[in-house]
DNA sequence: GAGTGGTCTAGACCACACG
DNA sequence: GTGTGGTCTAGACCACTCA
């Protein structure tokens, strides 16, 4: 396998960051110059700074050049995966046992969050989803049923709300947040754990342009889940 | 502000994905239509698209075409932030006390975790983080004498290790996983939390291109801290 | 074979930073 | 003014996919 031009010139400045010929911050060749070394355009020179850039490991400046990074914050990927793929992934057998599916109405707190007025009709459902018949998810979830005005009518035993929500949305943009907590009551025992049992609980909000898709509760046993996250230049 | 010909093709593309114009897997404008309809040359097209993709928005095959992300997984961005400048950014106040800092020798499943022989020698440092005088973060820390060999004389109140080691080492890559758990003994006593009081575990290990610089157990109090992340197309 | 994206060239003009 | 990166052009050849 011959590397691409573009590539070669990656891979020798990695190379070259991986061993500290530039320190954080430190200049760094011009186009110009690695253009000379490699003799190829200045687009292709330009191509590999610039993804460089993207993976952060360089800064760049117009009228300044090309510097090592300074990595003090390290930016990393997160997959969240729809959880039926990452079970099904795994060779293990997915089941979704649905206690909740209606439309409600909104309490004042839980319509301000979606964007509605309080009392608004609202989709709700709560399933739990098992892994090999052991619960791994508790999934509280409300949808904006302007998003999604058939979303109520899904067979969630057969797919996912996730699945059912980017099939008939336009994602847009989406907020989580991550924290450690004891389940609620109702939560510890859908997942057959202690009251006291640490959870990892994701909140996640899914944004349309202009409106809330969803508010998602998703509690999991912290014994039984982990988030993994792997970064790589 | 006028933006470049690159910027406005990939402004218009996000548009007709927000508004649905192409579903989820559709196949969208080829390279070549976008030439014809924006006026512009090829590689500017590219550039739009190529960017898209490199957002996740869109999905490209060679001899196939161009088609609207399946947004199944929704990968995100988390910083990891040095929680040092974490905290000030905040307009608190950082306190690092420093409960263990000396070279030690490893037991066999750090050894092997680290990639070096038991009984080798390492570094180990054990910091609690405050945050206006409130513990925030529990940080026990074994770093590879080979990767940074003055890492013991930090003086860890005034700087941080995540700090010291990206001054002297070159960043690879890093795993971590995020859990949920109850701290130990110590954790608890430190933190000065109950012993079944839920915790948000982080576990990184961080890689130059050849060995593992450092392994580092961060335990923080659910209550207090939780992670966050935001995804925008 | 026709259409697609992947890559590259050899120029060009511009905005910006610095001395 | 000189050097830097930011962007763009109008071509080109290639590998891949599908009919």
């Amino acid at each position: 396998m011959v590397l691409a031009p573009y590539a070669r010139i990656k891979q020798h400045l990695k190379d070259g960051l991986a061993a500290g010929t530039w320190a954080p911050g430190a200049l760094m060749p011009s186009e110009a110059e690695l253009v000379a070394q490699f003799g190829v355009s200045r687009m292709t020179v330009n191509r590999a700074l610039k993804e460089l850039q993207a993976e952060g490991l360089v800064e760049r400046s117009q009228g300044l050049g090309t510097f090592a990074a300074r990595l003090h914050l390290v930016s990393s990927t997160l997959t969240l995966r729809d959880l039926h793929e990452e079970i099904e992934s795994r060779g293990h057998a997915h089941r979704a046992v649905v206690q909740v599916q209606r439309a409600e109405k909104a309490a004042p707190a839980l319509a301000a969050q979606l964007g509605l007025r309080s009392g608004a009709r609202v989709f709700h459902t709560l399933i739990v989803h098992h892994e090999n018949g052991v619960p791994l998810q508790c999934e509280d979830r409300y949808v904006n049923p302007a998003c999604s005005p058939g979303y109520l009518d899904a067979d969630f035993t057969r797919t996912t709300p996730t699945q059912v929500l980017f099939e008939t949305t336009a994602l847009w943009r989406a907020q989580y947040t991550v924290q450690a907590s004891a389940p609620t009551a109702q939560e510890a025992r859908l997942l057959g754990i202690a009251a006291r049992e640490p959870c990892l609980v994701l909140t996640r909000r899914t944004f349309s342009r202009d409106a809330v898709i969803t508010l998602a509760r998703l509690v999991h046993p912290g014994a039984r889940y982990q988030l993994q996250g792997d970064f790589q230049p």
